[in-house]
DNA sequence: GACGAATTAGACAAGAGTGTCTAAATTTAT
DNA sequence: ATAAATTTAGACACTCTTGTCTAATTCGTC
């Protein structure tokens, strides 16, 4: 009888290992080398498996392929919004707090092996793939981008910034915080973790400049957490 | 006697029409397939010549993609330092005098053909030719980054502009104009003129708040130029 | 109109990659 | 231990692509 399968219960263990031995190396090599240039020898041998299980569990490439962005597009998501879910919604120090959200931004969801293949799929195939764009674009932008601006909104509300349109200042508060990484993403690179901070520091100081609540007073953002409650 | 070949004398005129069409038939092809992708018979098809005039002109494929790569770089460029000299130095207004800029910036150099190619390319194949990447890093965004931060700074000393470090201005500056439009390039698009005037319109009223001359009198632009000169 | 250079179509060999198939070996659970 | 499921190596047919070669044709120029 087989009614003692745990409660979770895929159906076998090291089916499921290679499975996820496969998506790792196809996620690499599709990256590495474009849709066209890679090829399932290739990934069988990173895999560490033998070609004809490949098939056996994805049916062909181009099935392979959807399969990959579809679980990186859901990796991502889970990391990006997770990420969100530490935005300072009541800031100590309003600059300290938003430049270690830009780090973990950058770092956990932009730099991250996950983050690095995702744009590259998108940038490198999303032309070729519109209906695998669509469902990226709804699922990944479509989704965080109003996460992000609803807190940014609500920090506003609180008294902490001087905001009109938080989606707009979403995604400058983004562009600002990579504003000194675009050349490296470009050519696939990482930046070093001091690069990250320089340009999260640099970005959110004139994030602030232009947002940050003025007060006729000198010491400013401790004293707005007050006045926003 | 052929001493009266024009001064200019590219050998002969035919001849460097079918050149002209096989690059850019190639640029359009390597951008949409990937090099991997792409296929000597689609370019020569899509340039009205045979897959052997390829053969003449460029030797093989990796030759032809090289070439390619460095004439956008060249390209782009051109336009990009073309458009830096439309920079206002003199500002009659301010903020409309950037936004126009930044939309130039935007649409000849970006938006543009050359731009969307050598990106894309840049992108897809960017780690696979790391020498061809090194020339383009330091012709291209090597050249053009410090004539832009020169121009802010002028800006700056000038007395428009409050500025620490021109080059992290420079960098906000870009950073800011396309803030709105990432998603869209990210997937190889094209924004509407509309789209990109938004764009610029919002990071340019960003960027000023954080960095515009603060007086204590109303009407500031407009005396700050007296007090710069 | 005639010459030489460039272009063309087409065939070609060589190589690489996809996806299928088979029979043997291995793993997993009963 | 045994039975079922999965994985494996290897061979295979097929297609596509590169880069070369040849002979005919077209083009630009004198």
């Amino acid at each position: 009888m087989k009614h003692d399968v745990p409660p979770d219960s895929i159906p076998p263990r090291g089916h499921e290992a290679k499975r996820a031995s496969i998506m790792d190396a196809a996620g690499e090599v599709f990256c590495r080398e474009s849709f066209a240039g890679a090829n399932i020898d290739m990934i069988a041998a990173e895999a560490g498996v033998s070609r004809q299980t490949i098939y056996n569990h994805h049916g062909d490439k181009e099935k392979l392929f959807v399969a990959i962005v579809r679980d990186l597009t859901e990796r991502c998501n889970a990391g990006i919004f997770a990420t969100i879910s530490t935005f300072p919604d009541q800031p100590k120090d309003l600059e300290a707090d938003l430049i270690a959200f830009a780090v973990r931004m950058t770092r956990n969801c932009i730099c991250n092996r996950d983050g690095k293949f995702l744009r590259k799929l998108i940038q490198t195939e999303g032309e070729r793939y519109p209906e695998l764009f669509a469902e990226w674009r709804e699922q990944g932008p479509g989704r965080t981008w109003p996460a992000i601006a609803a807190r940014f909104a609500r920090l506003a509300h609180a008294g902490f910034l001087d905001i009109e349109d938080p989606d707009v200042a979403a995604r400058q508060f983004q562009a600002l915080a990579n504003a000194e990484l675009q050349t490296t993403f470009m050519l696939g690179g990482t930046p070093t973790d001091d690069e990250v901070l320089q340009s999260a520091t640099h970005g959110v100081r004139t994030f602030l400049r232009a947002f940050a609540k003025r007060q006729p007073a000198a010491d400013a953002q401790k004293h707005s957490a007050l006045a926003g409650a």
